[in-house]
DNA sequence: CATTGGCACTCGGATTCATTGAGTGCCAGA
DNA sequence: TCTGGCACTCAATGAATCCGAGTGCCAATG
C-alpha cells in the first residue's frame, strides 16, 4: 500500500463529500478521479483511513465522510491554495475602494466576505489598544455638562458626556482642553490611560475633582471600548442553506450570532493576516457549534494584527476557496488602513 | 344560529391554534371551551365560517386552522388587551431604567422586545428629522481639517470631517462656531438645514467658499442620517422556533433581516405610542414574506412617533399577548424619551 | 328554527413489509 | 501489492394496509 495513494484518496473524499454533501464510496471515487487503481484497493485504503480516524461511515453499508481529523490533516497537507479569480478580485477591490470611513470598511468587508465565501461572515471592529489619540476636544454643554470626544488614529471617534460638580469657566475649560491634548495627543491608548490618571495631580488641589470626573471618563471610553469589542455580522441567509443538520445546528449558531463576546471567541486571537487560522468542529471553544468550522485572520495597518475578521459554516466547506477569500479581504482591508 | 356564538367559536379556534400549532376539530373544541353546544353545532358554525372565509382545511378530514382573514377579525374584535404580569412590568422597568445613552436605550429594548415575545425584534432608531439641534462644535484638526460635531436634543452625536481649501486662523473659526451655533441651536433639523443653505451669503465674498464647504456636509450629516436611518434587530434564535414552514419561511426571513430598508418597509409609518399595528400575512408589502405577520407601533417623547418598533413572527402567534408587549415597551421607551 | 345524535365517508399519517442497490469486508488469485 | 469476485448489510424507497380524527348530511327533537 502505498502511503501517498492513500492521501490522494483522503483528499478526494473530502473534495467529493465538499461539493456533493453525500457519502463518498469507493466506487464513485475511482470513477471521478484519475487514482489508477480499482475500487478495492480504495476500499483498502478507506478500512486503513477509517482505522487511523481521517474518515468514517455514518453507517455500515454507506459511503465515508471526513472526520474533523480528517479535515485537518486536509486542511494542513493535501489542500493547495486555489487563487482568486479575476472576478472576485476586481469585485473587492472595487467594492472596497468606495468606502468612506473605517465603520464602512467593516461594513462593506463584511458583505463582501459573507458573497465572496457564501458563509456567514464576521469583521471584528479594530481595536483601539493599539491605535493612538490624534485629537481630543473638550465642549461644554452648559448645565455643568461637557461633552468630550476622543478622535483616534484609525478615524474612529469617541464621545462621553459628563457631569461636573459645577459649571468651569471658558478660560479653565481652555486650559484643560490645551492640558488634556498635551497630555494624550499622539500617545497609544494604553500610555494615554497611564498619563491621564495621574494628571488631576499636576492640577491646583482645588480643580483635582472635576478634572478626575473627566479623566475618568475618558479612561473609561477608552479601556471599555477595548474590551467590548464590537463586530459586524453578514451573510446570515447563509444559514439556510447549512443543509441537512439544521434545526440541530442552526439555533446555536443564531443564539452565537447574537452574543457578540461568543462571536469575539469564536475568531479568536488575531494573527498576522498572512496566517489564515483554520478551527474545525471540536476544535472551536463551543460543544454546540462542533458541527461548524471557523476560518479566520487578522488585519490591520502595516501586518500589525489590530483586529479579527473570519467566517463560519459547517465542517463540511470549500477551505481552500474559503481561506484564499478570507486572505484576499484581510490583505485588501489591511492595505486600506495603511492607506488612510 | 347565534351570530355571538360563531364569533366564539373562532376565537376559540384562533386561541388552540396558536397555543398547539395543530388544526383544531369540532371535538377538541367544545372539550377546552365552555361553549355550551355540541360539536354537531360546532360544525354548522365552523362551516359557515368556513364559508365567509375566516377559516380553512389544510386538507378534507382535518381540522380548521384561521385563515388571514380570520387572524384579522380576531385582532379588530375577539381578542382582548391581555394585561403584562407584575414580573414582565419589573422586568421591563429595571432592563431600561438601566440605559446610559440614546443607542443604549434602543439596543435593550430590542433585546427586551425579542425576551418577552420570544419573536424576533425590530426597533428603528429614532429619527433626527423631529429632533433639534443642541449644539455644533467645530474642532479644527490641523491640516486644514475641521470635524463637525453635532448635537442633538435626543442625545444623538454625528460626526463629519471636513476638508477645507486653507486652513482658517483660530479667529476665523472661533467666529463660524459662533455664527454657526447661532444659526442652528434650537432649530429642527429641517429648519436648521434651510438656513444653513443661505448662512455663505452673509459671509464675505472670500469667505464663502469655506463655508459653503462646512455647510454643505453639514447639510447632509443632517438629510443623509435622516433617510438611511438604521434599525436594530434581536431575537433571531427564535426564528428557529418558527415551526414546521421552516425553510421556506426562514429564508425570506434572514434575507429581510439583513437589510435595514426591507425592515423599515416593515415596520411601515409610526404611530402614536398608544396604537398598535398588525399587519397579518399576505397585508405586508412582501409575498414571501405571507406567512409572517408585523406587530409595530411608534413610539417617542410627548407622544410624538419618532420612531418604530416591533416584531416579526409566523401568522399563527399570540397576537394579544404580543400586542400587549410591543405596547409597553414602546410606552417605557417613550418615557424614557420624555425624560432625557 | 336552532340544536343534536347518528352515521357513512374521507383521507392524511403511521405501520408494516418487501425490494432495491450502493457500498462494504474479506478472500483467493494474479 | 493489487484486483476481481462474492456474500453481506442496511438505509432508502415504495406499495399495501390500517387507523382514527374529523367532516357533511340528515332525521329527530325541544
Amino acid at each position: 500500500m502505498v502511503e501517498e495513494r492513500k492521501l490522494a484518496v483522503l483528499r478526494a473524499i473530502v473534495e467529493d463529500y465538499v461539493s456533493t454533501q453525500e457519502p463518498v464510496g469507493s466506487k464513485s471515487l475511482v470513477e471521478r478521479h484519475q487514482l489508477g487503481v480499482s475500487p478495492a484497493t480504495v476500499r483498502n485504503d478507506m478500512a486503513a483511513l477509517e482505522e487511523e480516524g481521517f474518515i468514517t461511515q455514518p453507517h455500515t453499508s454507506a459511503g465515508r465522510i471526513p472526520t474533523d481529523k480528517g479535515y485537518r490533516l486536509f486542511v494542513d497537507r493535501l489542500s493547495q491554495v486555489k487563487p482568486l479569480t479575476a472576478a472576485e478580485r476586481r469585485a473587492i477591490a472595487s467594492l472596497l475602494e468606495g468606502a468612506i470611513d473605517l465603520d464602512d470598511v467593516v461594513q462593506r468587508s463584511v458583505r463582501l466576505l459573507a458573497q465572496l465565501t457564501r458563509q456567514v461572515a464576521i469583521v471584528q471592529y479594530p481595536t483601539l489598544s493599539r491605535s493612538t489619540v490624534r485629537h481630543l476636544e473638550v465642549v461644554p454643554l452648559g448645565h455643568a455638562r461637557m461633552l468630550l470626544v476622543l478622535i483616534l488614529s484609525t478615524g474612529r471617534v469617541e464621545q462621553r458626556v459628563v457631569e461636573l460638580p459645577s459649571e468651569p469657566d471658558e478660560e479653565r475649560t481652555a486650559d484643560l482642553r490645551t492640558r488634556l491634548n498635551r497630555t494624550v495627543v499622539g500617545e497609544r491608548l494604553v500610555d494615554a490611560c497611564a498619563r491621564l490618571v495621574v494628571l488631576p495631580e499636576e492640577f491646583e488641589p482645588g480643580d483635582r475633582g472635576p478634572v478626575a470626573v473627566l479623566v475618568a471618563a475618558l479612561v473609561e471610553a477608552m479601556s471599555d471600548h477595548r474590551s467590548d469589542e464590537r463586530v459586524a455580522v453578514g451573510g446570515t441567509a447563509n444559514l439556510a442553506r447549512f443543509g441537512d443538520g439544521f434545526d440541530t445546528a442552526i439555533r446555536p449558531m443564531l443564539e452565537a450570532l447574537e452574543e457578540h463576546v461568543v462571536l469575539l471567541k469564536l475568531l479568536g486571537e488575531a494573527t498576522s493576516p498572512s496566517t489564515v487560522t483554520v478551527r474545525i468542529g471540536h476544535e472551536g471553544p463551543y460543544e454546540e457549534l462542533a458541527a461548524t468550522s471557523v476560518v479566520a485572520t487578522g488585519y490591520g495597518p502595516g501586518d500589525e494584527a489590530l483586529a479579527t475578521l473570519g467566517i463560519v459554516g459547517p465542517t463540511r466547506m470549500d477551505y481552500p476557496g474559503t481561506m484564499a477569500a478570507v486572505r484576499a479581504v484581510a490583505r485588501y482591508v489591511s492595505r486600506i488602513l495603511d492607506e488612510g
